[in-house]
DNA sequence: TTGTAAGCGTTATCAT
DNA sequence: ATGATAACGCTTACAA
């Protein structure tokens, strides 16, 4: 920028308000353009950063479960589309379900100056992101809720989609209706159980598989079990799979119905298709970026909480009736 | 940092040697210590690099061509595990493909100060980045090669794979093997094609197909054609879904076999599992990144290109041998 | 409108 | 080993 200066005949404030559209009067504006390009000068957003009011770096930083999960790649998608459209830069890092990771992306973010911070929580304990806000920082969380901590959270619709399913499936004549769950302590996992349980029987539930091997092994417990489900709704995207298998397994995928929760790829391939629950990451990335400018936009309001409806999508799987041979 | 040296009654350079691990006094490194954890006092890594002699920031920018994009999101696993164990921050984007997005995202990533730069290519020439490489800014180009400047490159052996491909349906008996490819002016796709037409016949070739219902349509052209082949290559991912859409509307699943480049999530739980070459986009991240440290941390050997082999997964679809029917 | 100069938080140089 | 101080590239009072 010195070196501009020097080639426009200009101070260096002078080269600064042109980089930063600052009324300048024409002439020398001309004659910076023309130094600008000359030296193929671009001003360093750090530096630029540093010494400006508010500090504001055009940067946020996003702490995901798993950059390379298609759910949280599809929230950051969303997240990007909003992002860019400011010209903001993003920081990613996947924090694997750790909280100690969680913690160190957040804070090394945070050291490199973002404007702000989307959450995907892995941790229970958010208090260490205090003073971050304090120091001005934005924080939104994804997916699931901060904890220990106030600040603005979008969250799918968890309950309520397993309540469509469970309601889905007793449309069709079912009354037994088995349920596959992840690890219970994890967030989004309760609340579907919850969403399950309003109408359905705490018997046929098998939480606490991680893994579509060990929804396999559940389900071939509920369905060789006495008196088995007519119906499976499964918790989770690898449990769905697992489900599918043990259905294979048992040659049952045209006598039990199935919904699974989060949709999954060639859902429609597979025979029967598979009717599911589908969340919406990409909307999921996009609230969190929205409220998250708001907020660096000085909105101050109390802390608020988006929630993403599901929808069901029904592709055949869940539209199988119980059959007899099921229900005697 | 100022306030930590007033806190611990050192001076401001003593404080910065300690958060530097540069040998200090125990009893003054412990009172900093002791200020640092009181005050909660972090470093800003933007001012720290602005001043460093190196100007290193710790920080990387890449440009993906989608990061919800399941291959790239694997690419961008692969770069993350090597820069986290390197304490390496990363910046990412998408160019969706636009030459524009990639030249803007990578001039900006360079304007926040990253130290280097890994491209997943949509442009045909980056002359514009060697400003950059002369400011010492590292350069990978990814997946695609880098045009009209001498950079690192780490591809996939995409002809090989395609030969791999064509060996295994020839070594089934197919003599008659057609080939549904994207749009030739991307080198991916021209490459695969190259390790087609090595052992195939030009008139069993469509290319330019673009999404699934593209292929399935130049899939069905094939197959209702006269003489047509008993084995279908798919050239990419969304191909080969279309192209299993047109065997199913045909009837034909279990008489024409099929081989797709690039896994499809659940290739194993349609019937008959779909086999296919799968690329290792993780190790393409990997490899990538080491490269790039390599760079950074002094490597000036003249530009180097590593081709990451690919491996062929047999579930079924490519196994089928030629029908009689096909075959009169 | 333009220039001068101070200062952002840090590291590097140079005495001590 | 430690401290004072200049400097990194930039923005922003304040003065002209």
């Amino acid at each position: 920028m010195k070196d501009v200066a020097a080639v426009a005949g200009v101070s260096l404030a002078t080269v600064s308000r042109v980089v930063n559209d600052v009324p300048v009067d024409p002439v020398l504006a001309g004659r910076v353009q023309d130094a600008v390009t000359r030296l193929g000068y671009r001003r360093d957003a750090a530096a630029a950063g540093l010494r400006r009011a508010n500090r504001s770096s055009a940067s946020i930083g996003i702490v995901l479960d798993d950059v390379a999960n298609p759910f949280f790649s599809a929230v950051h998608r969303g997240l990007e589309e909003v992002a860019r459209a400011r010209g903001v830069l993003i920081f990613s890092g996947s924090s694997d379900d750790d909280p100690a990771l969680e913690r160190d992306l957040a804070l090394s973010f945070s050291a490199h100056g973002v404007d702000g911070l989307v959450i995907v929580p892995a941790g229970t304990d958010h208090r260490y992101l205090e003073r971050e806000r304090a120091a001005g920082i934005a924080l939104v969380f994804v997916d699931r809720p901060p904890q220990r901590i106030l600040a603005d959270a979008v969250l799918t619709d968890n309950a309520g989609g397993v309540r469509d399913a469970v309601a889905h499936l007793l449309a069709a004549g079912h009354r037994r209706i088995g349920y596959l769950g992840d690890r219970s302590h994890i967030f989004t996992a309760a609340e579907r159980l919850g969403g399950y349980l309003a109408r359905g029987e705490e018997s046929l539930v098998r939480m606490d598989l991680v893994g579509s091997e060990a929804a396999e092994r559940g389900a071939l417990e509920l369905l060789q079990g006495p008196d088995p489900p007519t119906a499976l709704i499964c918790g989770q995207n690898h449990l769905t799979i697992g489900a599918l298998y043990a259905l294979r397994a048992l040659g049952l995928e045209a006598e039990v119905a199935l919904v699974g929760f989060d949709d999954i790829p060639l859902g429609g391939l597979v025979r029967p298709g598979v009717t599911v629950v589908a969340q919406d990451p990409v909307a999921l990335g996009r609230h969190a970026a929205e409220l998250l400018f708001a907020r660096l936009e000085g909105d101050d309001s109390p802390p608020r909480r988006i929630v993403v409806p599901t929808r069901l999508i029904a592709r055949g799987s869940g539209e199988i009736r119980p059959s007899d041979r099921m229900r005697s």
